[in-house]
DNA sequence: AGGTGTGAAGTTTTTCACAGCC
DNA sequence: GGCTGTGAAAAACTTCACACCT
């Protein structure tokens, strides 16, 4: 259906930005690693530069969230993180299940980010009748015929996709049908849903394909010489900025987890 | 050696915009779907559906590309594949090094829709002695000792980071001063490097944090009584992509270990 | 009729630069 | 002196809407 669409309409007066609460997680991560080496406060530039992005669009985010810095000095770390957290509701309690236990569900099950973000993994969910009951990363994993029940027990709102492209939207289905809101998708296709249910998506080959579209350009530029196929249409290549980035891409909130 | 290129800011640029080449490989999955279906043509409207866009957005995209369509009839399927494979330099073979070889390094390995871009597994590494020589995917992880040489004699320039956080860093220098200049890094830590070389990052937690502050608004703003009119959050969709990137592509994903 | 290609308008995001407070 | 907070300007991106081709 539609996918077409916009985004909020703002929702009344708390506005901030998409792209500001994008990058909210990276201040987020940077402060949590300030503050376990218990470092008071930070400026702008430090914490910038922790979290790849420039100061200028720190503060700026910031200022959408309040005015949570002291001039001369910077900002509390302690205060900050609290603030943050607050406002991507990580004070709250969060129970996601993972659906498709294969590889990556079993690397998204043993993530230790998740935990300590406000995340509990309520369920692991297989179709292979063979994986009932068998522990990863200490939780049993259940059948798919279990799906519903649990959350609708355990009151679910987030689900996480990792089956197979085929599967995925079928999953997807009765997830929303059993009243998830949220959806973390890393099959490879697009997912349908209602209105007023989140889907966000990740993928491992769209970003290798954009860093291969980057790759070339550095390399080719001119020694092209595709004279192969028939295509026409001259070659013509061309540079585009990227400027050379040195860090991080900071416009972009891909993600998935580490081994 | 990079930067030298005196390259004048040149008016006419053929500078493809960042979230254009973003959603390039949306497009191409969706493409490669209805070439396997044998599809001759689609209208951007059709197109758009299957990517989960909208068709102005589209077309202005593909506008950026050339003119490849047919007013009154669409895009020849076949061809545009081809112009966005060329364009996104998958018509030539990008070897590949994984770093990391945990359930992520396994099922990046396993990933079927590398391959069928244009990307090879040049190589498996891990720091565990005891994985090496040990098959993955059909092939033999070695041992981080060997990044170096493998990485000349296969002429890497694409790296995949899988390891923990902790270790990161390090892994990515190695590769960098190897002759690695793009870089998919999956580890939760924000990596230093040489201006020249990119980075794109992928974060689990991060995609996890975004959907809570939304889920958190839904849940908060409810609106009560029925008006009539549509009551709580007001119109929500569904794919988003945000700045960067996150959308996904092809392929199938992980895949349910049987036993 | 049907559908692309694209200026122009509209919106969001980034960057600048500096007033204002510590 | 140092650093935040933020209007204002700039840039990037999206959407509109319609001329124009088939």
């Amino acid at each position: 259906m539609a996918t077409g669409r916009a985004h909020r309409p703002a929702t009344r007066s708390r506005g901030i930005p998409e792209a500001t609460v994008a990058r909210l997680p990276l201040y987020l991560r940077a402060l949590t690693a300030l503050s376990e080496r218990s470092v008071p406060t930070v400026s702008s530039e430090e914490l910038a530069a922790a979290a790849g992005v420039n100061s200028a669009k720190l503060r700026k985010d910031f200022s959408y969230l309040g005015s949570y810095g002291t001039r001369g000095v910077g900002y509390d770390v302690e205060y900050l993180v609290y603030q943050i957290s607050r406002e991507l509701g990580l004070t709250q309690d969060w129970p996601v299940v993972i659906v498709g236990i294969g590889n990556l569900g079993a690397a998204l099950a043993n993530y230790g980010g998740f935990a300590s973000r406000g995340f509990r993994v309520a369920a692991l969910i297989d179709a292979d009748p063979g994986m009932a009951g068998k522990p990863v990363a200490g939780i049993p994993v259940q059948h798919t015929d279990e799906l519903e029940k649990i959350i609708q027990d355990d009151g679910v709102s987030i689900g996480v996709i990792a089956t197979p492209a085929g599967a995925a939207q079928q999953v997807c289905d009765r997830l929303v049908a059993a009243g998830v809101t949220s959806i973390l998708n890393f099959a490879p296709t697009v997912l349908n849903v209602p209105e007023g249910v989140d889907v966000r998506k990740v993928d491992l080959s769209i970003e290798l394909q954009i860093l291969a579209f980057h790759e070339q350009r550095k390399a080719g530029e001119d020694a092209a010489g595709d004279a192969g196929v028939v295509p026409p249409v001259a070659a013509r290549k061309q540079q585009h900025s990227t400027g050379s980035a040195d860090q991080g891409p900071d416009g972009d909130v891909p993600a998935v987890m580490p081994a």
